[in-house]
DNA sequence: GGCCAGGACACCA
DNA sequence: TGGTGTCATGGC
């Protein structure tokens, strides 16, 4: 909880997640994965213009169609064939409505998203926490870096494991979740850069993402 | 011109 | 089961 009071004094609340409405943020979810978010907001605006950034709007869309309203957003056609996943989840399985969905345990919305193709652990948890009003911490890629660095868990931790960390220590608060990935988010952007490529401490095994290069 | 960004999945040994 | 390659645009 110290870290996240630093972080909260020094950032201030974030007000997470930037989006209109749950679908909105589901939408952000998936063309996030691995994006920059200003890319993201290109493509939504695009759906949005195109008055096209709803479920029924999505699901109607031809593949193609829909790359090219996401295609700002990177990797256009995977998250193309995502989106339409996701659509087609719901209208399937929650007569197209989002409230139906996370209107049963949150847990079992977790499994049910996480079977999706295209909807991973960090997509899910995102979704629980900021489209549903769930209490699931979301883990990314600068909370195993920061994290790691700090010493705090080790730096290969699983997806599983980290959450768990979080989870176990903090009270399961939904505001408290909200703002503390959003604030370990505003902080990784700003100042913890991957580690740089350097022969000598990846080949001692010492850089701590040794992994990714 | 290279690096990086709020992952997930297919494939292979 | 764990490691690796692939997907791709836009800002700096």
């Amino acid at each position: 909880m110290q870290i996240f009071d630093t972080l909260l004094s020094r950032y201030g609340p974030r007000h997470w997640w930037p989006g209109e409405t749950p679908f909105e943020v589901c939408v952000g979810a998936i063309l996030t994965q691995n994006t920059n978010w200003g890319n993201v907001e290109k493509a939504i605006n695009n759906l949005k213009q195109a008055d096209l950034l709803s479920i029924t709007g999505i699901a109607l869309l031809a593949d193609v169609e829909l790359a090219a309203l996401i295609r700002p957003a990177g990797y256009f056609n995977i998250k193309a064939a995502r989106l339409k996943e996701f659509t087609g989840f719901l209208q399937q399985e929650h007569q197209g409505s989002l409230d139906r969905l996370f209107s049963k345990p949150w847990q079992q919305t977790r499994q049910e998203l996480l079977a999706v193709k295209g909807i991973g652990p960090e997509t899910a948890d995102a979704m629980l926490l900021y489209a549903g009003d769930k209490p699931s911490f979301v883990v990314d890629t600068y909370t195993r870096r920061i994290f790691g660095r700090l010493g705090l868990v080790a730096a290969d931790i699983g997806y599983d494991e980290l959450r768990n960390h979080f989870m176990g220590q903090l009270t399961s608060d939904i505001r408290l979740f909200n703002e503390y990935h959003a604030l370990i988010v505003e902080l990784g952007k700003s100042v913890c850069r991957p580690a740089p490529r350097c022969n000598v401490c990846c080949l001692a095994g010492y850089c701590p993402e040794s992994s990714r290069h």
